[in-house]
DNA sequence: CCTCTAAATAGTAACGATTACTGTTATTAT
DNA sequence: ATAATAACAGTAATCGTTACTATTTAGAGG
């Protein structure tokens, strides 16, 4: 399947990479048709899973049953606000080495893992100590 | 809300303790309905929930989309085989470190995390061997 | 044991996120 | 310019799950 270039595509990916948060398909949904009103949300999906497809940008599942989309590929953690639901980046050292502790009595083999963490998010941490 | 007693929920729960997999709501629903033919789906998703609520079964989610249950509720973690899709116990020691190494760098408050494997099961890896 | 209240049920409808289908449009190689 | 086909918009369908409703059942109090 040759791949032909795409406005639409295009402009998901723009407004991806403008988000420092990490929008779900229906975000991106609302957001690009403010340049393109017609777009369908159906091309949204297969443009969001294209890009994840071809590696640039990357699907992040962090238990609320809805898919959330990254434009930053780096090797990254996320932080899941159990108060607020929002998701974001995490600033730490990679944690390769939790596939080796896992791997130690394990007698398959472990490519890799997921980890994400979860708790209450700074903006939500200022606001239960005015409360 | 007081619990009373339902020969539906016994039933769900001693099917989860008989299987060392993870089952999910559908195969709970097939299985139990051979001890209970007209039960309904809805009862059995109740019923998941609920004993997952009080912490009788815990709810492992594992990025596929679909929930899947465990009468083990002791502190473990999982493995995803990207082949065949089972999930599968590791008997490996608590990872609560990381989250001291994830609080390092971030204002918020870090409660817990969830983390899973993933790659090549035991049984798929010796299926490889053999193409 | 009988009665009453509310929890639990079966059956079905609705839901939300996602995917598939279809006929049309747009990109790009020739 | 033309032809081939990727991508599209619009819509219908799928799938896991939850909500609704009328009925049944558990179990506490008399």
């Amino acid at each position: 399947m040759i791949l032909k270039h795409s406005k639409q595509r295009d402009a998901i990916k723009s407004f991806l990479m403008t988000r420092k948060d990490h929008p779900t398909a229906d975000v991106v949904y609302t957001n690009v048709r403010e340049e393109f009103p017609n777009i369908s949300l159906g091309t949204v999906y297969r443009n969001l899973t294209l890009l994840s497809e071809i590696g640039e940008i990357s699907r992040i599942r962090v238990g609320d049953g809805i898919d959330h989309f990254d434009a930053d590929i780096s090797l990254h953690y996320h932080f899941v606000c159990t108060h607020c639901g929002s998701v974001l980046d995490l600033n730490m050292e990679s944690l390769s080495h939790i596939n080796e502790i896992a791997g130690a009595g394990f007698d398959g083999k472990i490519s890799g893992h997921v980890t994400y963490f979860y708790g209450t998010c700074p903006k939500c941490t200022s606001q239960e100590l005015l409360s």
